[in-house]
DNA sequence: AACAGAGCTTGAGACGTTTCAACCCCCGTC
DNA sequence: GACGGGGGTTGAAACGTCTCAAGCTCTGTT
């Protein structure tokens, strides 16, 4: 792999001069421009980003840390961070944490071998000991929260309208006639699964419904394990809900999975409704209401903070908290049940 | 963020030594052990990767480049090659090249620049200039490619089985009672859409059945044309098919929306199968057959074999074409037709 | 007692860039 | 004609690490 000397070599130029055609910071003459770029092209070379970092202590890159690529909310946040780093000359290094807190420890840690310069965080659901991301920020490296916001961490964050969102759901099955919503959770160690149970619980009492303790069944973010308690509950649960309302993509999968398996018919026998797309809502028979995050604008704009953070002259502003609102996809799913024939 | 010099000046001892502990190369004295590494836990020293990577040519780096992130097969490939990745102490670099091949040129030069020891690619679907991988190769960074393999390059790949695989998918259908079975492809500048296709052709002219090319409907990747060409076809042509391949995830899609447009029922107007899955198959009405590629297998043996030709003893073997099987689900949506009630 | 060698430790050079200071050449000005 | 200065160009230092060769300190052998 030729370096910048070998160009300089064949160029008949010195080292300085080559640096200052590729990079553009000084003006050079005409014919050693076209000579240096006419080596460039004959010797295939590529400046070799690795000493450029080294050298001016910029890696030009972020880290963003998801718990999971496969769960489709996260490459569309990707995406937009993507885009949004490109359009600054940035590139992204992606990991999966699998919502272990250990293995985010380890990548936190990678992350900041690789010298990225900032770093998109969707923090692990298993609690994550709050010093692990101070310490970075400590160490000058800019974060910003995406999607899940932790607890009690001054950090800059992006995410949904969490409660506005879950109430707008909720309202939405009060308004198709249910009375008796049953909610499931992720994790509620997450504060967005905590903010959104309370969407419900605002949306029920502002329709003056009572609360139901035993209609708030907490899951994980694993769909098999959804399933199997919504299928313990859906059975042990008397009289059963009227709705559902799935708090996230996974979780609403479980669901899904559950009503089949119990041989419950949506809309008819249960209605149901979802925080987050699975992917295909659309598609489905019936059709799933759905609560549209802006996932991809979540992305973009929680890499612009990054970016401005990272570029911004030294200005340490207070943390920047966005909230983005969520829509709401009336679809078949949610219809009003077709009278009586409940269960 | 603190170097290495100043570990090795708070410990007391030379940078020579830090780095022995560190590296575990050299054997360091006990005391002088737990002196460095008590300085380096105090200073919160993390090891400069770019520093390192200068200095020992090697950046411990994979690139991916997949077309879209988005698609729900190419995260799971991504996990396995990760997964591999990571067992050999390398990181993963991910891009999306949008199927453009002027964007693809770009993001290979940033991957060189970046100075991945290898690439794991997926080529864009518009033609790939030939030379774009070659000349990687050349200039002695391993290429495998993923999924996709392209025309006359000389290169590792690791690929699903094409063609066995479309043709056990179409043979179902025609074990399930359909003579008239469309296929819609995907960009057939693919060879693997190619070979797909072809695998159709195998199938019908084994079980005898004549091959109308009214039947072949040419798509792309993306859904929303896929259901547009389909819907003109379907009320189009005359008489009808009686099943439809798609050979693809993101064409599948379009298929279905085009069918639920058209208003015909899945499977009795309509029997349908599909290659790729649809991240939820088991969950649509009816449920959808699919051919399942072992995307997270892909991934991680293709990252396998690229490790291995990055570690490997300069031992320049032949290039190695690797074909994974994929399994065929059978669910409702290629059910046989209800007697008589067709089109 | 001298020496060989094992086992640690150290210092310095090199990796490929960027960038600063210095330099050269030439033009315009006084 | 000397001088100042601007536009181009160059050379060398420095970024943080690894690693080689060399040095040091013992221990054991002769």
């Amino acid at each position: 792999m030729p370096s910048i000397k070998k160009v300089a070599e064949v160029a008949g130029v010195s080292v300085g001069t080559v640096s200052h055609v590729i990079t553009g910071s000084v003006p050079v003459s005409e014919p050693l421009r076209l000579k240096v770029q006419a080596a460039i092209r004959d010797l295939n070379y590529h400046p070799n980003h690795v000493a450029r970092s080294l050298k001016t202590s910029k890696t030009r890159t972020l880290g963003i840390m998801v718990p999971d690529l496969t769960i489709p909310f996260f490459p569309r946040v990707i995406r937009g961070a993507e885009t949004a780093a490109r359009q600054h000359g940035y590139c992204l290094i992606a990991v999966n944490s699998d919502d272990d807190c250990e293995r985010q420890k380890e990548l936190l840690s990678l992350l900041r071998s690789q010298r990225v310069e900032g770093i998109l965080l969707v923090i692990a659901a298993a609690p994550t000991p709050l010093n692990q991301i101070s310490r970075i920020i400590e160490a000058g490296i800019p974060v910003v929260c995406v999607d899940r916001v932790p607890d009690r961490v001054p950090v800059d964050s992006v995410s949904v309208e969490d409660l506005d969102a879950a109430q707008m759901g909720v309202e939405h099955l009060i308004a198709m006639g249910n009375r008796r919503i049953a909610i499931v959770t992720g994790p509620i160690t997450l504060k967005n699964e905590r903010r959104r149970l309370q969407g419900y619980r605002q949306a029920l009492q502002n329709a003056g419904i009572e609360v139901d303790e035993d209609l708030i069944w907490q899951g994980n973010l694993r769909s098999d394990d959804v399933a199997a308690i919504c299928r313990a509950r859906l059975s042990g649960t008397n009289p059963g809900p009227d709705a559902i309302f799935a708090t996230n993509g996974p979780t609403a999968l479980g669901v899904l999975r559950a009503l089949r398996d119990s041989g419950l018919r949506t809309p008819q026998d249960v209605a149901f409704a979802t925080f987050d797309e699975l992917t295909v809502d659309d598609l489905f028979t019936p059709s799933i209401t759905t609560i549209v995050q802006p996932a991809y604008d979540i992305g973009f704009r929680a890499a612009e903070i990054l970016l401005e953070r990272i570029e911004g002259e030294g200005v340490v502003a207070q943390p920047v908290t966005i909230r983005l609102p969520a829509i709401l996809e009336v679809r078949e799913s949610s219809g009003s049940r077709i009278n009586g024939q409940g269960r």
